[in-house]
DNA sequence: TGGAATTATTACTAAATTATTACCGTTAGT
DNA sequence: ACTAACGGTAATAATTTAGTAATAATTCCA
């Protein structure tokens, strides 16, 4: 399970933009639109995205001062001008703006969305998600269960159970549909197998405030 | 002292390109020029570039080809098309090869060098980059390892891939990433090259406060 | 309460994965 | 051309995994 990454879409031209953000949606992205620089200053402070697509010529706060501002705090966000401004001061504005790419308008959406992969790719995997369960901590992608400052690893089907219940913790998760996800299909002979493998997870949670129980 | 940045430049526009050349070059870049893609991947061999601006539109070998040819066996050269083709299914076909950038003519030479900037600008501030593993320490660059005094060199495809360790210290890093990376798939045969050179870093990290784990 | 259905536990096994060592062809430096 | 280092293949060993099977414990109702 990946951690979405959240891309902030800063343009004026409400109608093309929603029709972007559908196309980068779609690549599995989450998308937050602001209308202005303003607002996109506003959304940036709340969302803190990873990726920032950013017009240049709009109302209120025009894109290079919007870069301004983020960049003196965060040099981390990658930001992607997307404008029809084409001539050299602009373009090369961007860029001393510590801008990462300058995306003239027209542009093919397809190509946008290399451009986006492109730079997430690395970033995809090697997530840091954590589950507290009780006193112990659960680590999916390290495979990983430390209690007590004993770390114990699981196995890769230990390690899916037990996340779909952490994901669901406190309520109950059907056992189909433990079944139907990690196994495909939720016939007998697999139930066996999950049981058995409930009894391994079970093994090694000894954490008296954490159990697995079922209903 | 830094390891210059190598630029391997192919297209079949002697006069524009020996422009371009000089203003790479004025940057701090080695820039090295091929005048088609015959050439241009015999250069690709002789060099190794870190970089290549590639033409399309070539004689004897297009850019697309060379750049195909390239991918097979190098994933990590950054790959940069330069040309006049803009139409959509070219572009888009630049980045299906795993290109990394397609920049259409005619651009600002600036406009190049920042994008060529931005891409090395971690590999610059990265220059004598030390890693602390435990009580060890691994310097990349020096292809070495050392623990207690004792110094010890790595070879090539060792450093390759304890610097993918190092540089996501706990985190762990997918097999087929350190396979796509350094050997270009992955491949079984390879999958178990990586499982031979593992076994022969292990034998150099005698520390036991740090240690290369599978999970 | 009794017995069927469900869930738990343990032991066992075949397959897959990872580790180690030995060996070999290629390459670069002398 | 000799040598040493390198990076890989091959053979084999060790470990891990995810099941099956056998058996036990628990739950659920008529």
């Amino acid at each position: 399970m990946m951690k979405t990454i959240k891309i902030l879409l800063v343009d004026d031209d409400l109608k093309n933009s929603m029709l972007l953000k559908r196309f980068v949606e779609a690549e599995g992205y989450e998308v937050v639109y602001a209308n202005n620089g303003k607002e996109g200053l506003e959304m940036y402070n709340v969302i803190h995205p990873d990726l920032i697509l950013l017009d240049i010529n709009m109302p209120e706060l025009d894109g290079f001062e919007m870069a301004r501002i983020i960049r003196k705090n965060d040099k981390r966000v990658i930001i992607f001008f997307l404008t029809d401004r084409t001539d050299k001061v602009d373009r090369l504005h961007g860029f001393s703006l510590k801008g990462n790419d300058y995306i003239p308008k027209p542009f093919y959406p397809e190509e946008l969305i290399a451009k986006i992969n492109e730079r997430f790719e690395s970033l995809i995997v090697n997530q840091d998600v954590e589950y507290q369960l009780g006193d112990t901590v659960f680590r999916p992608n390290l495979s990983s269960l430390t209690y007590k400052g004993e770390t114990h690893s699981l196995s890769v089907r230990q390690t899916e159970i037990l996340q779909m219940l952490a994901e669901n913790i406190g309520k109950p998760v059907e056992r189909d549909t433990i079944l139907e996800k990690i196994w495909g299909d939720a016939s007998y002979s697999n139930s066996l197998a999950l049981n058995v493998q409930i009894t391994y997870i079970r093994r090694l949670l000894p954490d008296p405030s954490v159990s697995i129980t079922s209903i």
